[in-house]
DNA sequence: TCTGGGGTCCTAGGACCC
DNA sequence: TCTGGGGTCCTAGGACCC
């Protein structure tokens, strides 16, 4: 028999987190932005009663914004990332142990906890983070993640659950499983969701009712894994060793279209040199690195380019200038003239620990350069990014992030704490 | 003319997630 | 004018090998 599993989530977490800190924003319709400032990706309460949706574009919004004084905020991950340390270190002692799921989820293993009453339980934890935090959530528990995925959906659609929905009761569950929309399932998406209702499954009781057989031949062995922990039989454990990351990505949109190959190359370099931060940062080396570039998909021009190339790191690399090389090769490889692109990125593979680096043959400058890369890392920290940058990535940006309301640091910079007066 | 079967490794791309 | 960024997992298909 395995423990119950339960998931805690944070209500409109990025608004929460500005809510916190800055009191006129509570009761006011709120939005967060995308980063470049692009579109609405977390609401209030209030903003979603006017009708704002998850990825409405901010320049569709202007006229909702100003009849109802809606208040836009650009999105601080940093504020973000350090408040979701304080909701899971209120989370801890509610648990056998827990897996971060994503900025603002968290799986718990609530193995040891079985013989209490574990929606009082529940109702204990969200009070702690709410001391701790101020941030309001709710708690799905069952036998299985994708089944306290979806208790946590029904906790929060139907407030008769107060917050906490127990699906291991019977009645609850079979209420929830057959007026849950099958789309709305943890891990269908929209193409499966099309295949299903071609096929009369309408409800997340009726995809557990499929037979497995068919649920593999509709979506291969996930969502016959799916399938199963519906039915309460996990599939899916609560992970709690962080796993080794596999990837990492730096890719942004652009302001203003970039049509020739020397402006891409300064863009693609920048992003090089960012993901060589990034990769030093949590002390990996790369194997592979992939440079795209594309068109705007939004836009109903034809017809549209989107390139992309792979090229090996050899030997596997951190090296900014490296990585801004391999980049620029890959960008020449897949340019085509002729077209406006939007939206470039590097990607890189193959991760290992810098120390667990397979060695190979002809390096013997590479303390120069980790020395080089080190002292451009504590530059970059201490006086602002991009303030030391090397002549390959040049100076040509010729757009810039948009980024013009967003809340200061409150939590992570000494400069930026709130000041009380008493 | 006839030209196997089965394995591995790699890449590209789809689907999904927050 | 203006439509996010950063991840994971899986499969198909080609190249290559014996």
């Amino acid at each position: 028999m395995s423990s119950p599993v339960a998931l805690i989530d944070c209500n409109n977490y990025y608004v929460s987190c500005e809510r916190a800190f800055d009191a006129k924003l509570v009761g006011v319709p709120v939005i967060v932005l995308s980063n470049n400032d692009g579109c609405a990706i977390a609401r209030s309460a209030e903003a979603k009663a006017l009708g704002i949706k998850m990825g409405d574009p901010i320049h569709h919004l202007r006229e909702k914004v100003r009849t109802h004084g809606v208040r836009v905020l650009s999105s601080n991950y940093t504020l973000y990332g350090d408040m979701q340390r304080r909701v899971v270190a209120a989370c801890a002692a509610f648990a056998r142990d827990t897996e971060i799921y994503s900025i603002d989820e968290t799986f718990l293993d609530l193995g040891g906890f079985e013989d209490r009453d574990l929606v009082a339980h529940a109702h204990a934890m969200r009070d702690q983070v709410r001391l701790w935090t101020t941030i309001p959530t709710c708690v799905g528990i069952a036998e299985t993640k994708t089944l306290a995925k979806l208790a946590n959906a029904a906790a929060k659609k139907d407030p008769s659950f107060e917050g906490v929905a127990d699906l291991r009761d019977h009645a609850a569950r079979q209420k929830v499983m057959h007026t849950f929309p099958v789309e709305d399932v943890w891990g269908v998406g929209g193409a499966t969701a099309l295949k299903l209702k071609g096929l009369g499954i309408e409800t997340a009781g009726s995809l557990r009712d499929m037979p497995m057989k068919q649920a593999r031949a509709v979506g291969t062995v996930v969502l016959e894994r799916l399938v199963a922990e519906l039915r309460g039989v996990p599939s899916n454990a609560v992970e709690t060793i962080e796993p080794q990351r596999k990837g990492m990505a730096v890719t942004r949109s652009f302001g203003a279209p970039v049509t020739t190959l020397d402006s891409m190359m300064g863009t693609l370099s920048q992003y090089a040199m960012r993901a060589g931060e990034k990769l030093r940062n949590y002390g990996l080396v790369a194997g592979r690195l992939t440079a795209f570039f594309h068109t705007n998909r939004h836009k109903p021009e034809r017809p549209q380019y989107g390139g992309s190339r792979t090229v090996a790191l050899q030997p596997m690399t951190s090296d900014s200038l490296e990585l801004i090389g391999a980049a620029r090769r890959a960008a020449e490889r897949a340019w085509r003239d002729g077209y406006a692109y939007t939206k470039a990125g590097i990607m890189l593979d193959d991760l290992v620990g810098a120390d667990m680096r397979p060695q190979t043959l002809f390096e013997d400058d590479t303390g120069k350069r980790d020395r080089l890369m080190g002292a451009l890392d504590e530059i970059n920290g201490r006086f602002g990014k991009w303030t030391a940058v090397t002549a390959s990535q040049g100076f040509r940006r010729e757009w810039k992030l948009r980024s013009e309301m967003r809340s200061p640091a409150w939590t992570t910079s000494i400069t930026e704490v709130p000041m009380v007066r008493a």
